[in-house]
This record gives structure tokens, sequence and C-alpha cells, in this order.
DNA sequence: CAAACCCTGTGACTTGGTCACATACGGTCC
DNA sequence: GGACCGTATGTGACCAAGTCACAGGGTTTG
């Protein structure tokens, strides 16, 4: 990819004037990380502004007993806005940042970022919006640890994992890192699901048969 | 309080150029809120980046089947920043936010808040840093509600809100509320720590006679 | 004083998390 | 093909936490 061409891949910076946009071109650069790299995690921070490219990287964090719990996803058209706002200021990450696929993404450098930040209400508009679409998440995150059943999140979790044809490439123990709970609580809850007849499960494999029943129970009341 | 006297609570505006805090002041107003106002909630936002001068702001969440969780508080010297970046960028706020005591602070307006963002480094690293600050407030609530015993929550929770000489005046339910969980659960650990000696309850009131039990197991691994 | 309201206590039950194993599946290496 | 090994999954017993229903006991208010 040219360094010229990623600005395309983000809707919210198109109407950045002309000369902002080549500082930011200028700047910047691409740079690609193979998958399972880890991009920060407590004591070790990113020291630039990210914008994704292609890809997804996972940020979770991890209990001192080695539970997991998946706080939100960065994809390509996304910045790690939170990312920047915890270095910038305060005391060290408490979640890790891991990249689940090849990741290619834009790193702009401290300086340029905070340089664009006070010459473009337009990037002001763009950054403040990826936070507070991060901040939503992790509002959610909490309301649904807090309040929400497992069964229903676990619903929820394989609807939104699976591809179009209701399949899922995830183990027990992956579906329970991802939200927070234990491996054995998964597996029962996945058994009942197929008692139901709503999936079917293999080693490492789950196919969702009546996505209906599943939706039904993740937006249960 | 003169409008100009209240810069000085809040050092990180410090060093702030002159004809910047000038600009800041000039535009900007103190309110006041009477103890109990609900200053946002799911459907209304502020339209102002708020600086607390006096008093003590409670963020929280409830959930549909009405339990409730506090997020964070904001008191005297804090900025209300995730506020103002929600109300900047995304959707619908699931939070709320009240006044636990009356309230006093500065209101800037947001047009006044985006020229300050532009014209000042140490303005946006002032905004950044509070920013993160609650940032990680909230991993720090999601990693209790996922991972910690609510013995443990609990304890550290009444040496949170105690005074100085150990006393707390909460009822059972107001403390299920800070911690998101049910009110029999909370009268049943405070019968245990009393059982253990470690408190003495009356009716709202507890005090704490062993504040060093309670840290111990706050404090546990 | 009585009624209404809040605060607390309690037992029975359900859900979710922990622990300790038992199996079973998928590879690799003779 | 068969032995072996690491990982994935199944299961039962138990503990921790949340839910439900209801009973008293204070406090406040009319």
């Amino acid at each position: 990819m040219h360094s010229e061409d990623w600005v395309s891949h983000f809707p919210g910076l198109h109407s950045l004037p002309d000369d902002i946009l080549s500082a930011l071109i200028a700047s910047s650069r691409v740079v690609q990380l193979p998958a399972g790299t880890r991009i920060f995690g407590p004591g070790h921070a990113p020291d630039a502004f990210i914008l994704m490219l292609r890809g997804t990287v996972r940020v979770q964090q991890v209990s001192d007993t080695g539970r997991e719990i998946v706080l939100y996803r960065v994809s390509a058209g996304d910045s790690c806005a939170l990312t920047t706002a915890c270095l910038m200021g305060y005391d060290d990450y408490q979640a890790e940042a891991l990249a689940e696929t090849d990741v290619a993404a834009v790193a702009i450098p401290r300086a340029t970022f905070d340089d664009i930040i006070a010459r473009s209400p337009e990037f002001r508009r763009f950054v403040f919006t990826a936070f507070s679409r991060r901040v939503t998440d992790l509002f959610r995150v909490i309301e649904e640890v807090a309040f929400a059943r497992i069964d229903v999140r676990l619903a929820q979790r394989l609807l939104e994992r699976a591809n179009t044809a209701g399949h899922i490439e995830l183990t027990h123990q992956q579906l329970a890192a991802e939200l927070g709970t234990a491996r054995e609580v998964i597996s029962r809850q996945l058994n009942e699901f197929q008692r139901r007849g709503w999936i079917t499960t293999a080693r490492g494999v789950i196919d969702i048969t009546q996505p209906e029943a599943l939706r039904q129970l993740a937006t249960a009341p």
C-alpha cells in the first residue's frame, strides 16, 4: 500500500484540509504486525496514535488467577484512541492488546498527533468520536458483566463471532476468555444449546443451526 | 466565589498562558447545583465541559432489573471528561450522573472548550490526563466485577467510604448499589464481618472496629 | 396512634464459578 | 498402523453469589 492511499479508509478524515492531510501523510508511517503480536500491555505502552488499516486487535484484561475478559476489538477503520489517552495521561495499563490477525496500521507520532489536534477541528472530532465509542463499549461490558445472565451473553457472543454461514472456530476456553468466565460454564451452556438443537459442536468448532433461537435469547428482556 | 478564583483549584491549569486563562475565565461560568440533581442521564447530555470545584458527583449505571453499580466519582479538582467525550462523539449515555452533595462547578461551553483545546498544549494534556484517569477507573471496575470476590470488594468499599473515625452512613441497599450486587448479599456479608468483630452495625450506620482486618481482606491475593 | 414506608433478617432455591478428574480427539513419531 | 502426547471436552461435587418470598422492627407522617 502506498502511504497516500490509506486515508481513504477513514471517512472521518476526508474533510481534513489538504495541508493537514499532507502533514499527516508525511510524518506517519504504515506498520505491519504479524498475528499474535502484543501491541501493548502492563508496563509497555506505544508511543503513537494508531489507525487500523487491516486486521483486528483484541484488547483484554487478565486477572491474577489467570481468567481473561475481552474488553473490545479494534478493527479496520477504527483508531485505538484509548491507548493513546492512557499513555498520554495517567499510569500504567492494566489491559493488553493483541493482534488477532496480521495487522496493518498507521502510526502517527505523538508530536504529529498533538500538532494536528491543535490545527484541525475535524481531526479533534474524529479523535473524540473514537474515544466515546470505546467508552461506550466499556460501559456495555460493565453492564453485561454486572447484570446479564451468562447464557444471554454467550448467545450474543456466538452470533457476533460466527461467519455468515453460522460457523465459529473457537474452543470453549477461548469463549470463556471472551466473556470473563470459566471454561466449564461455557461447556455446560453449549451442551444445553446443543440439547435444544440450536447448535452443533465438534472439537474447536461450533455451528449455529438455529440462529433465530439464539437471537431471541440474546435480546431477551 | 469570584470567577477569577477557581483556577487555583486546578494545578493542571496553572501553566496555561495568561491570554488563554483569561479566555477561559471570561467565557465560563460557575454553576451551583443542589444535592440530588441529575446532571446527565440516558437521553440527556450536558453541553459543556465541567470542572468540579466543590462537592462530589456519582456516575452510575442502572440495569433494567433495577440493580445499580457505581462507576466512579468526580470530586473537587477533577474534570468530568468522559461526559464531554461521549457527548462530543457518539451515541447516548447509558450511565447517569447524580450530585451526591451540593455541587459547585465551572461549566466551559463547547465552543470555548474546542477553542482552548486548539490553542493550548497544556490544556490538551490536562484533558487527556483526566480522560485516562477515568478510563483506568473503568478498567478497574471491570476487573473487580468480573474477577473479585464480593467480600473483598465490600471490605474495600467500606474502607473507602468510612470517615477517619471508621464511621459510615450507608444502608445495605446503598452499599449493594455501589458494588452492583443485591441487598441480601451485603446484609449477609456484613453479618459475617460483625460476627468476626470487625464492625458494628445499626440502622443505616456501620462502624469499623478492626480496620486492619478489613484491610487485610481487601488486599488479599 | 395508626398507617405507610423503609431497613434489616432469613430460608429455600437457582445460577454461576471452582476443583478434581476422567475421556476423547488430533496430531506426530516410529 | 499403533503408541504417545498435548489439548479439548465432559462430569460430579461443592462453594459462592444472586433471586424470591416474606417476616419483623424502626421511623415518619397524617
